[in-house]
DNA sequence: GCCGATAAGGCAAGATATTGATGAATCACC
DNA sequence: GGTGATTCATCAATATCTTGCCTTATCGGC
C-alpha cells in the first residue's frame, strides 16, 4: 500500500493510485462492517438471552415497541421495509415470537382485511422492559468510547451506505 | 422523549436528556448497523452469484488473497481471529470452498504439526481474479456517493465498535 | 515418557438469512 | 361480477451463524 505522492500533488492527483487507494478502504471498510455486524449478534444476543431472545427477535420487539406504532402494531410488510430482511425470514421470526406469547397478529381494524398487523402482547410489551435494562447497558458498553457526536456521525455514515445499498436492491427496494 | 427532571442548575446539561439522547442515537446506529449488513450479505451474494460465491466466501478468498499471506495460506485459527467467526462456522465455509476446489488445506510447512495451512489454490486464485472485477464495480456503485474521506471516516468508526464490540465478547476475543 | 494445553475436526441443535414457487384471501378497477 | 394486483402465508433448498460437547493429533514442559 504505497500512497506516497498524495500530501504533495499540487497538479492532478494520479488517476491509478486513487482508484487503488480508493479500493483498499473500500475493502477493509467492508470488511469492518462485516466483523462488526458478526460481532453485534454474537455479543447481542448474549446480552438478551436470559429471555431467550436473539438480535432479530430485539429488532422486531424495538420494532414494535416505538410509542407511534404501540398500539396499532405494524403490518408485516412494513416491519419488511423497517428492518430489511425477507419476508420468509422474518416469517420465521415472527412464528417464534408468537409462539413465545410476545407478539400477536391481529387483522387491521381499519379498512383493509389483507393486512394483518404485529402487535407486542401484554406479555411482549413486558419483556421489552425487562431487556431494556440489558440493552441500555449493552449501548453503553460498546459505545463507551465514542462521543455522542461521534455516535451520531456513525449513525449518518451508516444510514447513507444502507441508503446506497438499498438502492442496489432495485429502484423498488426503497 | 418527554425531558422530566428540569429542574436543575441551568448550567449544567440535564443528565437526564443527555442519557435518553444517547441512547435513542445508540438505538438508531444498531438499527441502522442492522439494516446495513443484511443489504451488504443481499447485494454482495448477488455481486459474486455467478461464481456461486456468497459474501462469507468472498471475505476467505478476499482474505487469502492477501500478498503477505498469498503464498503460506493462513491457519485456522488465524483466519477466525481475521474474520471474527466461530470455528464452527469457518469450517463450514472452508468445507465448500474445498469440496469447489478454490481452497486447500495443508499442513504447514514450518514448526507446527498441528496446523492446518489454508491456501488458495491456483483455481482459487484464477476465480477471486474474475470475482475482484465484479467486487470493484461492487465497491464503486456502494460508495459512488462517498468521498474518500468520508470512506476513511466510515472505515475508523467501524473499526472503533469493532474493537469494542470484541472486547465484550472476553478479554481473549482481541 | 507422561500430561496439560493447543489446533483442528466431527456432531448436534437451533436461529437467521436468501431465493424460488405456490396458494389463498382481499382489494381496486372496469 | 370478473380480473389483475396486493398482502400474507407455506414449502423447499441452501448457506450462514451461534453454542456446546466430544475426539484426535500435536506441542511444550516436567
Amino acid at each position: 500500500m504505497n500512497h506516497l505522492a498524495k500530501d504533495r500533488a499540487p497538479e492532478t492527483p494520479p488517476m491509478r493510485d486513487d482508484a487503488a487507494a480508493r479500493f483498499d478502504i473500500a475493502n477493509r471498510l467492508f470488511l469492518r462492517l462485516y466483523q462488526a455486524s458478526n460481532l453485534m449478534h454474537k455479543t447481542g444476543t448474549r446480552a438478551v438471552s436470559r429471555f431467550g431472545a436473539t438480535t432479530q427477535q430485539w429488532a422486531v420487539l424495538g420494532a414494535l415497541s416505538r410509542p407511534a406504532v404501540r398500539d396499532r402494531g405494524m403490518a408485516v410488510k412494513e416491519l419488511i421495509a423497517f428492518l430489511m430482511v425477507s419476508r420468509q425470514n422474518l416469517t420465521a421470526v415472527l412464528d417464534r415470537l408468537e409462539g413465545a406469547g410476545l407478539v400477536e397478529r391481529v387483522r387491521a381494524a381499519d379498512g383493509d382485511g389483507r393486512l394483518r398487523h404485529v402487535r407486542l402482547t401484554p406479555a411482549g410489551d413486558r419483556v421489552w422492559s425487562e431487556m431494556l435494562v440489558n440493552i441500555r447497558r449493552y449501548y453503553e458498553d460498546a459505545l463507551a468510547d465514542f462521543s455522542t457526536e461521534e455516535c451520531v456521525q456513525l449513525f449518518r455514515l451508516l444510514d447513507r451506505l444502507r441508503h446506497a445499498l438499498s438502492r442496489m436492491t432495485g429502484p423498488e427496494g426503497e
